[in-house]
DNA sequence: TTGACGATCCTTACACCGTAAAGCTACAGT
DNA sequence: ACTGTAGCTTTACGGTGTAAGGATCGTCAA
């Protein structure tokens, strides 16, 4: 049979992005080549062509997850800054769930990854953070914002939105009398309807934000 | 074939404990059923005798790692059992860095799991925090040490102990123009020598207490 | 105009994967 | 002695990533 002819020759980038909404519609497990093919129209193995392989794809996935994030905006206060880069990286990875595991088998970080984490690395420096002290803050940023996305994603496995109706779920498995502290909690965020855990963030966040502030007058003086 | 007998039956405990083993050694990708049928002197399909399918077995590989880490001691200050709990945690997802990525995926928490979280609660409720308040403190401490274990694992892929000589191998793929902040702070860890990544746990566990101190007293005044 | 070349896509093939289905064997309980 | 069942095996099926080897085109040099 002749080749089938496109209109136009597919692009890296379509593949990625062809991947990533194949990804976010059906899990992780649902993204293999054939089906990947299929939903661009081609066979599988032409997708070789844009891709070395499948972990080169999952990387790129990756990266286009990272430039979808807000970098740090120049010329604002350091505090608003990382609130804005913190909150928008977990707006995406909420969003894009999958790329938290892939996250952590990558060794090779692509370009949208590396400049976001410069850009933040500038933006603290320039606002009188020591080295070590951006490294810090830095370390203590990423690592709530990374653990945070994994418990929420955790959790959005079963719930999309609102917590409330998965924490009345999960009591009916939670034995009372084994787990009391637990079911206290779940239960007192239950009562409080439409609590949701993904408040959580935004009290966490401001937590460490003093405690960078901290950090801050330390170095610099009261500002 | 006459099916061979084994001095003892195969116990789903040792068929995860086996599972465990090969998964640290070789990596998540090398775990597969007939491999670990091999490891354990018998043929793929016997293990499904003691495990539902794959993602039952993973799952009960994640809660035999949660049974790893040591509890939260009791009686001790709220402060120095936060400590512990967190630092052990840290060090078990450090060793079984592959239980990140899966903890995500998994629906049913087994009992070591739940157990190990009801017991910090505990200890968060007892040492006079608020129920509220106890949720935010989990919150932030399990997303801190999930986060900092997340990136711990990505890093830890190519340099097993010292960051500082993983440092100076990725200074060589950074250039300096395109990331100047990147490579500032990376260059200053590789001039440490025996800097370690694994440093900044440690600075930021005390930050984040700091934090966890202050709602304490907010709460119950100073003690 | 011709012819070589490289990019894009296709077909075929292979080893490996998870697991459904069915059968074997040896012990436990009647 | 008969039956059931727990542990293990064999066989088989559909799915996976990807190596190898064409096929068809647009482009550019001769």
């Amino acid at each position: 049979m002749t080749p089938a002819r496109r209109e136009a020759p597919l692009r890296r980038d379509d593949v990625v992005a062809a991947a990533i909404a194949l990804v976010d519609a059906h899990g992780l497990r649902a993204l293999s080549m054939r089906r990947l093919g299929e939903a661009l129209g081609v066979e599988a193995m032409s997708l070789y062509t844009h891709v070395a392989n499948k972990d080169d794809l999952l990387g790129a996935m990756v990266d286009a997850v990272f430039a979808k994030m807000s970098p740090a905006p120049a010329g604002t206060h350091w505090r608003a800054a990382l609130t804005t880069v913190a909150t928008s990286k977990r707006a995406v990875l909420r969003r894009h769930p999958w790329a938290l595991p892939l996250l952590d088998s990558r060794r090779a970080p692509g370009h949208a990854t590396l400049a976001h984490h410069d850009a933040l690395l500038g933006c603290l420096r320039g606002a009188g953070f020591s080295v070590p002290a951006t490294g810090h803050v830095y370390a203590l940023l990423d690592s709530f914002v990374y653990g945070f996305a994994l418990q929420e994603a955790s959790l959005l496995l079963t719930d999309p939105d609102d917590s409330a109706d998965l924490a009345r779920e999960m009591l009916e498995r939670l034995p009372a009398d084994t787990y009391p502290h637990l079911v206290e909690l779940v239960t007192a965020q239950a009562a409080r309807s439409g609590h949701s855990f993904a408040d959580e963030f935004a009290v966490g966040l401001e937590l460490l934000l003093d405690a960078c502030a901290g950090i801050h007058v330390r170095e610099n003086g009261a500002s």
